[in-house]
DNA sequence: AGCGGAATTTGGATCGTTCCAAGTCGAAAA
DNA sequence: TTTTCGACTTGGAACGATCCAAATTCCGCT
């Protein structure tokens, strides 16, 4: 009885360990523990296996591993801006450490929708993710996302706090900027050059980096023993556009400051385009600082005074903060945060003589 | 014989349909129908199963289901640059797309590196994607990816081609940028300004889209009966600080170009800082375009006039064509060209009166 | 009461891997 | 020769879902 041995399986079929075990006639246990380095096989078999598995062009079925040995060996990376260059960067600096240590990211992005940012979480939790990193929607809510996301799956929070009190139990680690610090550092700066008069620009009360910004600012101009105008804080949305349409604002009113720093980059650059327009010259007759030192920041004319947050840099961080909360799950909850750092370009100026 | 039974099943136990079936007493097929909405089931049952599944709070596990079912649910996204801007644009849009489709997103960032790419695609294959978007590193080859990634998987080829022989029997898809139409369209419009000596200037020779943005470019100036000084032709990686660096080789010879058309914007913008910081001022005395039409081409000082070419209605596309072809695998490979379009801004402008 | 058929429900096999307890085998020890 | 031991190898039961064929229940009708 011959029989046509088909080595070359059907090119539709996934290969499988018991393709291989049948190919070499061995077991799939045997298969599995070459596969895994174990030292339990023997040297001829497992060279006989690894030519078996070359052949037929064998690709590992991790899921099927996950499910048996109760792992999962991803993680959720959930983002409410992937478009905005400091996330990406972000992204890209999570992904980078998370492939490092043999993690697949899951990517989700929101759009700064909280409805989405639910959507996402519960399709991404449906491929068991062994943990997540989320940097929320503005306007999400602790409760909502705990409801969600529940308590087997370590969370790690970047870049903003959730509204709402954070449930006691939850082992949320946090990673955030050093908002307060940095602000401080540039109104500092500003007020070691000589500026008196300095606004605080852009930004909405509610967002709860922008208040950690604004106390910062604060801080330091109080140290100085400098007055604060009420008319000094103007609120926009934390981008370009309305940055410059608000920019009339900060002259409505005596005395008008001569400097002013600014919630973002995005804000900073908004302003500067509307302070040319009404004539006026940044880095010459009017000081400007941002926040982020996004690539922009550098390129402007002028370029700006900012303050780096290394985005890169933070997404490893995170990636890290996380896999040490997945090796001890109980440890208690961290709060991490990063510092940032005072890059002086030519937007920050001397006040004009008077 | 009493039984305190622990409705509150352990915290830290993932919840199977196993327990919802047990909790109200009906089989893990019927809990299974419910999951699916299947009409089969009695209303009766259905409403019991819910609350059930609720009062648990199951998540769902489709890494089992798509064991079971051999099928998949995650596509694989694979890009050369993720902090580009215009790739995490086009990310987005990816993930925008796929989410609609109920698929999630696989990330994976290769940093330009051939051998990183390699290892995340081998990666990613082993969560058995249904299907890679692949923007290839600069210098990845065609054989080498056929070798990782084999025939089951359908492959989508963004933005480049790879080097050496396509397979031919592979169905890889591709959508490409018009990049030669666009440098054409750049380089006529410069030359209807009445420019006359342009450049060509950024990016490698090897790339597949600087090879075809340059044919562009030449098409427009042999079409005009232009010259082509050979010392018009720069090279230089495709970022802000090589071309800022480089941006002096356009005047060691004679005659100097009064005009360039870029490799894209980063180069575009790196090529404007190094002209301002030899006195040479983009959008008056020297004509600059870009490619790609990032965020930053409008606000930059000139606004940079470029090829838009819209990454995020680029993501949502390939994602789009992806998903056709894994609805009919058989369909023959499909080449598509996405068009770009000329947008004019300010760093454009006639030559100098000589 | 008994029957046929629709409406529901269900046990068990299965997807591709890993775990585990138990098996084989050859050689050294008794 | 038998026993023992270490070095390998292996069948079968998981993991959590789905599929399928068969079983059960429920009804209306003779």
């Amino acid at each position: 009885m011959s029989m046509a041995t088909d080595s070359t399986p059907h090119a539709n079929r996934r290969i499988t360990l018991a393709d291989i075990a049948a190919g070499c006639d061995v077991s799939r246990a045997t298969v599995s523990l070459v596969l895994r380095d174990s030292p339990l096989v023997n040297k001829l078999t497992r060279a006989r296996v690894e030519q078996e598995l070359r052949r037929q062009g064998y690709v590992y079925n991790r899921a099927a591993a996950n499910l048996r040995r109760r792992t999962s060996s991803s993680i959720a990376l959930v983002l409410n801006d992937l478009a905005n260059p400091f996330f990406a960067e972000f992204a890209a600096g999570v992904d980078e450490a998370l492939g490092g240590a043999g993690y697949v990211t899951l990517l989700g992005s929101t759009g700064e929708s909280v409805a989405r940012e639910q959507a996402v979480l519960g399709s991404l939790l449906e491929h068991d993710p062994a943990g997540i990193i989320l940097s929320p929607a503005e306007g999400s809510v602790a409760a909502r996302v705990l409801a969600t996301v529940g308590m087997r799956t370590p969370l790690l929070l970047f870049n903003r706090e959730l509204a709402g009190e954070a449930p006691p139990d939850a082992p949320w680690d946090r990673l955030m900027l050093d908002n307060q610090r940095g602000a401080r550092l540039a109104t500092e700066h500003l007020i070691s050059l000589g500026q008196q008069r300095i606004a605080f620009f852009g930004g909405h009360q509610s967002s709860s980096s922008c208040q950690q910004r604004h106390a910062g600012y604060v801080e330091a101009m109080q140290a100085a023993g400098l007055p604060i105008e009420p008319h000094w804080r103007i609120e926009c949305a934390p981008n370009r556009v309305d940055a410059a349409a608000q920019c009339g604002a900060l002259f409505f009113d005596t005395p008008a400051p001569t400097a002013a720093v600014c919630y973002n980059d995005a804000v900073a650059l908004g302003l500067m385009l509307g302070l040319y327009q009404r004539g006026v010259r940044p880095g010459r007759d009017f000081a400007v600082t941002g926040f982020d030192d996004i690539a922009e920041a550098a390129l402007s004319a002028p370029p700006l005074t900012t303050l780096a947050a290394t985005p890169r840099a933070r997404g490893r961080q995170a990636a890290e903060l996380l896999l040490l909360r997945l090796r001890d799950p109980q440890a208690k909850p961290q709060r991490t945060v990063a510092p940032v750092q005072l890059v002086v370009r030519a937007s920050s100026c001397p006040p004009p003589a008077a």
